[in-house]
Formats: structure tokens, sequence, C-alpha cells
DNA sequence: GGTTGTTAGTTACAAAATCAACTATTACCT
DNA sequence: AGGTAATAGTTGATTTTGTAACTAACAACC
């Protein structure tokens, strides 16, 4: 059914984005599911807490780009997990400042040795320039 | 809570990867969504049969990733809207090769277009040689 | 000081993804 | 041939996400 078009879905820019993140995680999931059994929103509002300190759930929505439903679950589950505890805010009793326990600093400082090693990993074989442009390219497409 | 720790999860590979891809994502989605009433996976099926001509779900699994329950639900809803037609393959029973409609090939026609155009503006104030290296290594980390 | 509008976060419901189990058909193997 | 394993695709149960509506607290304004 296909005539003269040389537009191949590999060559799309977002699929390749989608394909080379999905691929890319994959590995990386490993770590933070079966070790600490967390999903991805939950690994990440781990490390912003670990790697800001203290803040609010809005706070790190508006940093990780996640939606607050997602934000407002990762919470709780990490904190049934007593990975971290929340605590009102006393000047705005609205939003609770979260911060993370001894368990989830240490859960924190795990993964994020993990996560170095694993993207040093990654771009192991790469011209280190490509990787530079690369990351500035992909900074730039995540706007 | 954070040390002398320089790690950022802006500079984790799979977490801009992600980003960039959901980004990118975004506006180009409106098109096979608000005017197909098409989900990704569906569209990403669409594009192979239109683009590679007949083909089964299997193969069409293969060629993009995407895991077999996937495929047949995506291809279910094709078939129901019309766009696209499957027929027992007489050599081996179990499967059916897919081929698109007139409808589903006009709506491919169209959606490629949209796309190549929207590659096209995403990459737009880009250095041709930086973007030449994305490509390269983006093929490469989706292994 | 009360009404109206925002904001932080949660919850409920619907849509979608994931995983395992299932059917039907084909392949293998003796 | 007969039995066992493998394969294409589907279905159902569970989990996760997305959307919209909600509660509680604060802000602004008259």
């Amino acid at each position: 059914m296909s005539e003269k078009d040389d537009f191949d879905l590999q060559y799309f820019l977002p699929y390749m984005l989608n394909q080379a993140a999905e691929e890319s995680s994959i590995a990386f999931q490993r770590h933070y599911k079966n070790r600490y059994g967390m999903l991805r929103t939950e690994w990440r509002v781990l490390f912003h807490l670990g790697r800001y300190g203290e803040m609010t759930a809005k706070e790190i929505g508006e940093r990780a780009r996640i939606h607050k439903t997602k934000v407002s679950r990762a919470v709780q589950k990490l904190a049934d997990r007593r990975f971290l505890t929340r605590k009102k805010d006393e000047n705005d009793r609205r939003s609770e400042r979260l911060e993370l326990t001894q368990a989830g600093l240490a859960a924190y400082r795990d993964l994020r040795g993990v996560a170095q090693e694993y993207d040093a990993k990654l771009v192991a074989g790469f011209d280190p320039e490509d990787v530079a442009t690369l990351r500035r390219l992909l900074a730039r497409l995540a706007g």
C-alpha cells in the first residue's frame, strides 16, 4: 500500500525519543521497582526530596512536571512505606511540608548512586561531545 | 537533606529522554486523537500498515516493539472504525493479514504529512549537524 | 465581616496499560 | 498417528493513569 514516501517512523523524533526513553528506562526501573517497590513517580518524588530537601507536593509537581494527582498518590505511598513524613505547614495549612525519613534518605542515596552509574554506562560508548549535544538538545526539546 | 551531591535528575538521561518524549508528543497527539479518535498505539499500527503495506499483528509488534495485547486491541479498534480489514492467512490460520481500507489509507497519508511537518518544526531552530547527532544517538539508545 | 474567587491536596470514576491465563492452530518428535 | 510443545492472537483481572469533581484553607474585595 505504500507509494513513493520515504518518511519512516524510525526517524520521527517523537517516536525515537519514546523508544529511547522506554529502552533506557527498563534496566533502571528494576532498581526502584524490585528493590524498593516503587513506581517511577515515587522514585522521582523521592529523588526531589533527597536532592533538594524538604518541600511541598506542589513544588515537587512544578519542578518535575508531574500532575498533582500523581504526586498526591506517590506521596501517599511513600508515606505508607515510611519513606517520608508529612507535617502541615503552619503558615498555610492547606499544604504540607514533606521530608524524607532515614529510610527514605537511605533509599535516595542508594538509588542516586545507581542512577549515576547507569547514566555513565548508557553513554559509555559515545563521543563525549556528541553526548553533550544530545543532552543540550534534549533539554531544549523538554521545553 | 542534601549534602554534597551534584547529580541532578535534569541530567539523568532516562529522565531527559522521558521529558523530551512527552513534551514532543503532546502537540502531535492532538492530530490522531482529536481528528481520528486514535490512541498512540493505533496511530503506530496505522502507520506501519500504511508505510509497509499488509502485514500481521505479530510483525507490527516486532517492528514497533509493541506488546501483542496492545497490538491486538489497537487492531480491533481500527477494524471497528473501518480503518483496516483482517483476513485469515490461509497458510497459517492462526494469524491474519491486516490491510488498510481506503479510509485507513487516507488517514495514514494525512497523518504522515502532519508528522513530517511536525518533525521539521521540532528541529527547526537547531543546527542540522546537531540534529543528525541527536538522531544517531537516539537510534543507538533505542537499541 | 461576608461573599466570591483561588489554591493545595484528595477522592471517585473512567480510560488505558500490564500481566496471566486462555483458545485455536501449527510444529515437532518418537 | 499421537502426544507434547510452541505460536498468533484474544480475553479477563489487576494496576496505573487521567479527568473531573470535591474539601479545606486562604485571599481579596466591597
